[in-house]
DNA sequence: GCATGATCATCAGAATAGCTGATCACTATG
DNA sequence: CATAGTGATCAGCTATTCTGATGATCATGC
């Protein structure tokens, strides 16, 4: 070893450095760590000769070796240094086990409000120590950007397309209702073309779920033609109650114990919009973040289809 | 390896793991640390073996292998614990140079007073870094136990007898001079008789100083009869010089600037007293200890001798 | 389309390091 | 003076680790 530097030295010989000083004698610190003491006189000797100093002095008889004012505070380092890497050695147990980590996930209005807090609390129960932070958007596609460049881990979308460069979990559907004040008798469903014999309000046309519900229209033959316009959900919702006209809305954004509103179905309905859960191809998932994978999907599952 | 943990981890792994963090390939990486593409290869590999995790996501293609969010946090764990290794290995190099280290020297009253300031000095100047811890008493048998408990790493004492199981220095004689309110003409030297024609001031008889200096007075035929006896020595000085009476004391002790003091030379003078540095015997002295060992010893000569 | 070049993995063999088991030297203790 | 307990040392075996060559994969450029 011509280099004279820690940097080369096996954890085993600062282990052994600490046996010695807990158990006394050379022999007994080979006996504790399983090894002979010829091992130990020799990973201490490597050692003394790494650090470049006397750790011990030997009395050369039949006494023990007792620690120099150098070797003790090597001692100090070696501890520190060998509670770290056990520190690191926990912390892994607890990475592979999938109960600890950060975790960031990428969610947008109505998926925050429905679903999330669904999997946040299986979450704490099955893995409280994981750290989810939470990134809410409503731009899908600032969220695509996201899980493309790893800054966040996984994301919820709607509707994504095929790309190579992500992997997609299909959560479930969520179908599209028109909200309508309630009246009695109530109705179940209501066709297509029964949404222009009312005013109708939306969101704003920039919103990437208005877009959605704009193209769904389109698509089944009518344009819709919006007497108001709101960016909260619930403000929609809101102006639906006092009668100021109809909503198309995805189910998941509905309050749906709202008692002065009714929830039609459409008759045919549109095509449901898909909840997915996105994430970066070809990545490993943080233990933390496959189970929220698992649990999202569980938890979707039953969300959304006891809902369609 | 039936066990996976990282305290059979060497070093150099985790060194691959951060080299590669730093250079963005496993062959980079392995260029900067000497080692071959292969080496490193094989580094991560039981770096994940012993994890029991994957820390790289490959590509499978002519792209660097990326860390998955595992491998950032192991990364940085392995980046925190090499550090500490480092600083293990600057502290180690400051203590090979002795510029470093936790000193603790044995003391009394007269040494520190005049020998150590200087030693003290000598060791700013010239090991700055190091951290000189004083234990001052004046029970010299107190000193002498604690330098055999490994208490103290070495400490001034006086006229210590040959033992085994210490090591001792001699750092020079202090004579005993006698102190007199100054007078004109001033005499220069007195008689170990002239004393008993004045009240002498002394301290009391069980401090260690004390009894040496009875035994050096005794030994040359007269039995001193203190007439006040104080603990301080700058009591002892400031009762002469009010007139009270004369003082036998070891001319370290002595405030040689005190222009209303007379110091007179005994003549035949009493066998001076050995100003001794100890140590325990065959322990290494930390670096910075051999330093100071040094240094003393040439203040001492200087001092003692300058003064004899 | 195909060659090129970059990625990392894998394998066999050589070099190195580490451990064992036996022995030695030393000395405090009874 | 014999005994027992200390650590050091040495030779040889084993395990680990590095090298050097090769393989597999695939993005890129011609």
């Amino acid at each position: 070893m011509i280099m004279p530097s820690l940097r080369d030295t096996d954890p085993r010989h600062l282990a052994a450095l600490v046996a010695v000083a807990d158990h006394g004698t050379f022999a007994r610190a080979a006996q504790a760590l399983g090894f002979t003491q010829s091992a130990v006189s020799q990973q201490i000797a490597q050692l003394e000769r790494a650090a470049g100093v006397a750790l011990f002095d030997r009395p050369k008889g039949p006494r023990p070796a007792e620690f120099t004012s150098t070797g003790q505070i090597v001692l100090e380092w070696a501890r520190r240094s060998l509670a770290r890497v056990d520190q690191m050695d926990a912390q892994l147990d607890l990475l592979r086990r999938g109960r600890s980590g950060q975790l960031i996930v990428g969610t947008f209005q109505s998926a925050s409000a429905e679903l999330l807090p669904n999997i946040l609390g299986a979450m704490r129960d099955h893995v409280p120590d994981v750290d989810v932070q939470l990134d809410e958007t409503d731009d899908l596609d600032a969220l695509m950007r996201e899980v493309l460049q790893d800054e966040i881990d996984l994301a919820f979308t709607i509707d994504a397309d095929d790309d190579p460069r992500i992997e997609i979990d299909l959560l479930g559907y969520d179908p599209f209702v028109v909200l309508a004040p309630a009246e009695r008798p109530a109705r179940q469903f209501v066709t297509v073309a029964d949404l222009n014999t009312r005013p109708l309000i939306g969101q704003p046309g920039d919103e990437t779920g208005q877009r959605l519900i704009d193209q769904r229209l389109t698509g089944a033959g009518i344009s819709p033609d919006y007497a108001y316009r709101f960016r909260n959900n619930a403000a929609v919702q809101s102006m639906v109650r006092s009668g100021m006209g109809w909503a198309v809305m995805p189910s998941l954004a509905v309050d749906h114990d709202d008692p002065d509103i009714a929830v039609l179905r459409l008759d045919p309905p549109l095509h449901p919009r898909a909840i997915q859960l996105i994430r970066r191809s070809g990545r490993t998932l943080l233990p933390a973040a496959a189970d929220f994978r698992s649990i999202a999907k569980k938890v979707g599952r039953g969300l959304l289809e006891a809902r369609a």
